[in-house]
DNA sequence: TTGAAAGCGCTAACAC
DNA sequence: GTGTTAGCGCTTTCAA
């Protein structure tokens, strides 16, 4: 019995064979002799062989491996925890997550978890690509002005955003047509009888918070409301409730408003039900994103739907034809959002 | 200018010493000159080396890379999603791999995110560390009788498990004492005055779900309560609420309740509201982890923490030794729980 | 269709 | 303290 692992020579010598047609066996190869192949296949089995990957990475280079980096702007360290920890548990990663590990696995290809939210931590992604240790990055940004979409196109590594970059940068992303989303949302909100509406907007210096805005403020505008009144939130669950709250004191007759995302969302229905508001009965609420919080949310969440597995997918499908050279011009796929309706509009 | 990436040979000759030198230097190794030291550093910079980690690999036989493994029994794909979308969302899996990065991000390495939850995923896990692709698995199970830590233990590979097996097997992992958290449970909740209690516990095949219950048992036994009703769950959210309502049917006049993790409470809790009890007025809960979904419930739950994100560190740590071979022993580290009070008891 | 041989870029003895 | 050299295990021309 050998002691280290046994590497394709020892196969070869089992097989009676060359390197070379073990490899080619392996990596299935045409051109070799049925017989010779199944005596391969056996003499595999017989060792319990399986190719090193740091070898064939050094001949192919390629590391079979990309990267999913969520990037961020270095937050203060919130007794919400750890960058990384906020990211998890929030609903939205998760589905992208979920989307680039369904088209992953069955291309037995595994992606590497890395966080980004410091001068450091960016350089680390860039380098980490640099030297090989993964083929290509699907960046999934949550600030505006995120720095590691340009790191990346300078050093030509292969990525693809998750989101149209805010300032414009020469890579591939995925995007959702995120206006026609506010334009579902106000005509919902319009149909249900709703007349005096109010928004509870993303970070306006992202263009998913700008763009879903501008969308159901058109629609409205079209439809003879030209004022609504605003209240800027930031994605997350208390920013949701506090930006409510200052809606609701500001303008207490209120009877629908759009709330950019699920989990502010879900922060504006718990003020609005300890204001004494009956949701959808005194003020309908729609939110965006259908994401795991439009569930647990009570009321459940009629929401702008957006088809994040979807989307991830295709995200890592442009990062592969990028990685092969199958695709070398910067594209982009843009979705169409859909509404969910549920019991709170 | 060359066109391919630069190698250790390119920066040598840049600064005119041996390839061995530059690998000193770049791997910090002492016996060099600080004079070369410099030169060779300012090489790196001009030459905008970094090395190849493929090629390094080869030669050190380490991956400096480790496998975060989710696995579970091949459920069928629910309307939640797959697997791996149902385990992200989930606030435990969050609050785990959060503590796991923040262990790992210091240390410049990034997990590999796995998920195993057939035979040939599995399968694929065992040989993805047997070609070295990685150097050891921190493995966290969903499921009883789960085969991975056996099928890893058999190959030898470096692994760490989150929680104790359902059966024995040899290999190292960190828990926590289930049990005492029961205790911490029943004893809140006799304080505060409930005299008539039940439970809704987590799967009755897994340890965690075993021991909480009899932990909380015991201590109500102790305090002369024999007999305690219990509807049996499976830690989501639905299931929780579905066994609250079991609970609720059969013994209407329940005044508190431990939920064995906080999804479930969650759960029930809404139960408990559309059932007319206001929690904790009428019926306290008492839930288990502490993890988001103790914020996000209303009321927010009074709950047993489990510190995860230390547990998950000192996983990653054990697992870390055991690469390094610093640690040869299969070890198990247990941790404490907490009680926190909120709201909901 | 198969084999021989040349590296991929790096580390680690070993010699100086 | 530094350089020389021998591989690590694999893929891939190039000949046969």
């Amino acid at each position: 019995m050998i002691r280290r692992l046994p590497t394709l020579e020892d196969v070869a010598r089992e097989a009676g064979v060359s390197r070379a047609t073990v490899s080619r066996v392996i990596n299935g190869v045409r051109n070799v002799d049925p017989d010779i192949q199944s005596a391969v296949r056996d003499a595999v089995a017989r060792t319990g062989y399986s190719p090193n990957r740091a070898a064939r990475s050094l001949v192919t280079r390629r590391a079979e491996t990309i990267a999913l980096v969520v990037s961020g702007a270095g937050e203060p360290e919130g007794e919400k925890g750890s960058f990384a920890a906020r990211m998890l548990a929030d609903p939205f990663f998760g589905r992208v997550a979920g989307g680039v590990i369904d088209f992953l696995r069955p291309r037995s290809m595994h992606p590497v978890l890395m966080f980004a939210d410091s001068e450091a931590t960016r350089a680390e992604v860039v380098a980490y690509l640099r030297q090989g240790s993964a083929d290509g990055a699907l960046v999934v940004s949550t600030h505006a002005e995120d720095p590691l979409p340009e790191l990346l196109a300078e050093a030509a590594l292969p990525c693809v955003l998750f989101a149209r970059p805010a300032r414009p940068v020469p890579v591939s992303y995925v995007d959702l047509a995120h206006a026609d989303g506010g334009r579902l949302a106000a005509e919902h909100l319009l149909a249900r009888g709703c007349r005096r509406l109010a928004t509870v907007t993303g970070p306006l210096d992202v263009p998913a918070g700008q763009d879903r805005l501008a969308g159901f403020r058109d629609a409205l505008a079209r439809r003879g409301h030209p004022y609504i009144p605003i209240a800027e939130g930031g994605f997350t669950y208390d920013s949701g409730a506090a930006a409510m709250a200052r809606l609701l004191a500001e303008h207490p007759q209120i009877d629908g408003v759009f709330v950019a995302n699920d989990l502010m969302a879900q922060g504006a229905c718990e003020v609005l039900r300890e204001g004494g508001r009956r949701v959808p009965e005194d003020v309908a609420v729609v939110g965006f994103d259908d994401s795991s919080a439009a569930l647990a949310c009570r009321p459940t969440l009629t929401t702008v739907r957006q088809p994040m597995e979807e989307m991830a997918g295709t995200m890592a499908q442009l990062l592969q034809e990028h990685i092969e050279g199958a695709r070398t011009e910067p594209t982009s796929v843009i979705f169409e959002p859909e509404l969910v309706v549920r019991a709170s509009a």
